[in-house]
DNA sequence: ACGAGTCATTGACACGTGTCACTCACCCGA
DNA sequence: TCGGGTGAGTGACACGTGTCAATGACTCGT
């Protein structure tokens, strides 16, 4: 793609030389009242009554030096702020999760909250958790990855966040935990393919960084599931390249799996077609089961079978945290919730 | 996918019984010395020499009380902040760019920028820099959908934004522009089709809302390569579901086409299993390309002919957003960058 | 013994805002 | 005429931090 450069035309370059950024001061100045005025006038302060007039020149002030508030030196003043941090993951996650941050993000913009993306390089829980708490947010929600471990959890909430929330496979102490049930992702897919009379299965761990987060438990799940009932699983390294997907599938006849759940659709998937092309026959050899119901995994023949996960909606989260915040929240332990299940095509 | 939601145990609840959070003049107070000390051995400034005793003292107090300082205070002393803001999308952009984005902030963040997402909703752009600008952020970082006028920008640069940066479709008044050159998309998948023969080259373009942005250029640059040799191009609104997919394959014939470009790879799966499940040759009667060459449009049978999109990296990107805090940067108009170009594969 | 010079530390201000308590002018009723 | 009430607005403080200029205490050379 070619792309280019522009920048800002010379003349209109330094229109501006230097000049500060108008405070309420200056409104007050120019319209030739007082700074508590302004700040009245412009805040509707319903408890103090300002005349019509001087209302109107004060927003005219306002307006002609195109003054706007400082968040900081407000949320300085007020003791409070409405900033939700949200850590941020540095991994690869499926269209699934990053769409499910996307709705959290807009949903909490919708509540108010301003939403702080925060990256933590490198650094151990406790030093992440300073970090974030200099920010002096209301609430943190962590969706994995960065752990939050319990000192740290103090850390925030001795620096004034309301509200810990984190989403990810287990809860953690001291948070309103959300906790997302992967293992019963790939328990039912394990369950599935037994019930189809599969006994060795295989099940696809990524080999791609950052993602044993949700592998390892839900490889974790099919064992339990196989281990009830005395079937067989095997996990199976795969990185995400044709390459990988051939020396699996040339492997294929030596492991003996009558069936394999692939993590994901688009790992199932590109395993899927390394079989095939390999001559293993799907699913009369070997059954295929991914997740996530991704729409292109309906365009492969056969068409693959896949849990569908039925991801917390970004708007309840939101809720959540809004809860959590005012204090209003806790829907107590129960809050019983959509499966996660498989459905089934053809590829199993 | 099974969810619970767990609240913190009651001991543990209110141990904190509103507990003020500690500030440096805590520290100092316990400490036993002046705020002032107790700044400068936080702070390490060199300029001014403190013993090593008292050194330790303020250390010991400052973990004892656990005390994290207050960013919004520090930057308001300060003048300026490192806050970078991204005006988030709210539309279901591809893998492709959603990577970018992330890298992008991950990059940002190790150049010890804080990064804060913020979604306008339904703000006309000026009332949307004005939100902005209540933040105070050192830069402005645009990806398209909030359209980013030059009254805005003037408002965002009277705010003190060092730099307002859009990347888009076309470059903005006075803003350093990052051009996505999306018409050479469509120009180099149509002037493909039309060397190996085609002359009536369907375009899709989604019905999805947000995706205007990028759908429309790329048409747009597909008219011009076929409007240069005489060729046609057709607009094809499709949705991405099966439905949709179906409902134009089975106009297929009265079309009359023998070339289409997907707009993505995505589509482009979509229509090419629909067209294939109507009977339409492909590439025999209908050629296909799609674009941002996925993994898994290589699955498909024939391959998916891709249009491979060299986004720019992420990190170079905050490099520039970074040069233009400091004004180091501005490499001038030139820096001649990556092409898209077509990968040739079975569909077309 | 005394001025000069270094070292360690501190008091005070500024950043931009919100809000409480207070003042001032004015009117009304007795 | 005077006390009290009301409408319109203001002075001053607090929020938590960084930093400059100033203050003592102490040492050293003559």
């Amino acid at each position: 793609m070619s792309q280019s450069i522009e920048q800002p035309a010379d003349g209109t370059r330094d229109r501006t030389p230097a000049r500060a950024v108008p405070t309420s001061a200056d409104v007050a100045r120019l319209a030739g009242v007082s700074r508590a005025t302004v700040s009245y006038v412009l805040n509707n302060t319903s408890a103090v009554r300002i005349s019509e007039p001087t209302r109107k020149r004060v927003r005219e002030a306002a307006q002609e030096l195109g003054y706007v508030p400082h968040a900081a030196a407000r949320s300085l003043r007020a003791g409070h702020s409405r900033m939700v941090l949200l850590p941020a993951a540095h991994v690869p996650v499926g269209p699934l999760y990053s769409r499910f941050l996307n709705d959290l993000q807009w949903a909490l913009r919708r509540l108010d909250y301003t939403v702080v993306q925060y990256g933590s390089i490198g650094l151990d829980p406790e030093d992440a958790a300073r970090a974030w708490a200099e920010l002096r947010p209301v609430a943190v929600v962590s969706t994995g990855e960065v752990e939050v471990t319990p000192a740290a959890v103090d850390i925030l909430k001795r620096s004034g966040v309301k509200a810990v929330i984190s989403v990810g496979t287990r809860p953690s102490g001291g948070t309103h935990s959300l906790v997302l049930d992967q293992p019963r992702v790939g328990r039912v897919a394990a369950e599935h393919l037994i019930a189809t009379g599969r006994r060795r299965i295989g099940v696809v761990v990524p080999e791609e960084p950052g993602l044993e987060m949700f592998s390892a438990p839900r490889l974790e799940g099919a064992r339990t599931a196989a281990g009830a009932v005395g079937a067989t699983v095997v996990p199976l390294p795969l990185a995400y390249t044709e390459e990988s997907a051939g020396e699996l599938a040339a492997r294929w006849p030596e492991l003996g799996l009558d069936a394999v759940f692939g993590y994901n659709d688009e790992y199932a998937m590109l395993l899927m077609r390394a079989l095939q092309d390999a001559g293993v026959d799907v699913p009369g050899a070997t059954a295929v089961v991914g997740a996530d119901d991704l729409l292109l995994g309906r365009l492969l023949r056969p068409r693959l079978s896949t849990v569908r996960i039925d991801m917390v909606l970004g708007g309840e989260l939101a809720a959540l945290v809004d809860g959590a915040v005012n204090g209003t929240a806790d829907p107590v332990g129960g809050r019983s919730l959509l499966d996660s299940r498989v459905i089934r095509r053809e590829s199993s």
